[in-house]
DNA sequence: GATGTAAATTAATATATCCTGACTTGGAAC
DNA sequence: GTTCCAAGTCAGGATATATTAATTTACATC
């Protein structure tokens, strides 16, 4: 049985997983932007994590970090605490989905097993979270998370708001404003092809909006 | 604006704190022993506590520590943070009251003030955790807790159990057997002056107990 | 193949917290 | 008043994680 890993190096596995969900390795520079340290700092974590034994990633100087299956599975547990936290600080106490990236980015170092089967028991196994991002189940299998962008779409296309792009507060209050979460359905009016901008009719809103592609990229949807 | 104090100091002032009930200072040694650490770590940190800006402690040499009113109010905090944890898993989610304390331990580090208020808000406020302590308040006043023990009391006394020593997982769940809960009323039936065992009707139970002086110290009640 | 630059690494050091082992102090007992 | 022991303190060092500054590497471009 491997030792659990410290909040530093959950922190590290999480975001090398993050980005290596493509399947490439996580860069120095990359992991060192993502976690707020410098670069030197990185180097002497990843150079521990992949020293311990069991190993957590798999280093080669100068060529990044991937995760062992070890370290996959620390990843996605602490994924999993971290998503069923913020549904349940949304769901049961009432936090409005900008606030809850912050407090469960804290808590879910610090949950037993135990906390986290209750939870999901509480919410009835969720399978997703506040922003539409897949839970990890009890066995830590995740579905792939849907990649189909709203600026991908064009005029008379309609679609579902699935999943959006967390962790920067102040563009989901924004996002709020215009009734752009998940489950919430869109239509396409027009395509403006030198900005990219899009108009479109949110269901349930008054009038259309037109939306740079700054924002459109970090909508997902679901083509209807 | 003083800094928040981290893990390790919250520790030692909660536990300076509830050392110093009474009104006496907190020795190393009894410190150590509660913090599980060393007699030498306790002087290096309380040096520390001491000479921070502000000084959390008053300390002198051989003499022990007391709590400045800075140091009393983050001790009151983190207590208020622990206790209504403990309130809300056991009745929000459900935990039973021998598990609470140490998933609280660690949760009262890392919540915020937000999550603490909505916490308070959802149980609406509550006055004492699920073992009868009281739950400092958003102004950080405290009752006096109950001082009269179930020791005390003497054949044909009735009494209602208000509090019970926590934080030993295993006896409270031996007490749980036995039905003695906060709010259950009691019966003193016999005292045995030789072992100081006490025979006693347990509300709601089919038959008397006979419970020993280790026992009975821990149990704090009420005269009715 | 030489070279310039961005990326990555190393070395030295800082901070927070803990430890062990050696030493000192306070105060009770003679 | 000594003496002695439990309690307390000091010194030195360990571990985890970060920093800055200096150096090295990879690789695209000439």
């Amino acid at each position: 049985m491997s030792e659990k890993p410290t909040h530093a190096i959950q922190d590290y596995l999480k975001t090398i997983y993050k980005l290596s969900a493509a399947g490439e390795r996580a860069t120095t520079t990359e992991l060192a932007n993502l976690l707020n340290v410098t670069p030197a700092s990185v180097t002497g974590m990843v150079q521990k994590l992949a020293s311990d034994d069991p190993s957590w990633v798999d280093y080669q100087k100068h060529r990044g970090v991937s995760l062992t299956p070890e370290g996959k599975r620390a990843a996605l547990e602490i994924i999993r605490h971290h998503r069923l936290i913020e549904m349940f600080l949304h769901e049961v106490l009432g936090y409005p989905w900008d606030e809850v990236h912050d407090e469960a980015e804290r808590l879910e170092h610090v949950i037993s097993e135990n906390l986290e089967e209750r939870i999901a028991r509480v919410l009835g196994d969720p399978t997703h979270d506040p922003h539409g991002d897949p839970i990890p189940t009890r066995d830590l299998k995740i579905p792939p998370a849907c990649v189909t962008r709203l600026s991908d779409m064009r005029p008379n296309q309609h679609a579902v708001v699935v999943r959006v792009h967390d962790s920067d507060s102040e563009f989901l209050r924004h996002l709020g404003g215009l009734g752009l979460k998940p489950e919430t359905e869109v239509l396409i009016l027009e395509y403006s092809p030198f900005d990219e901008n899009l108009k479109i009719q949110v269901h349930g809103q008054p009038s259309p909006v037109i939306l740079g592609r700054k924002i459109t990229q970090q909508v997902f949807v679901d083509i209807l």
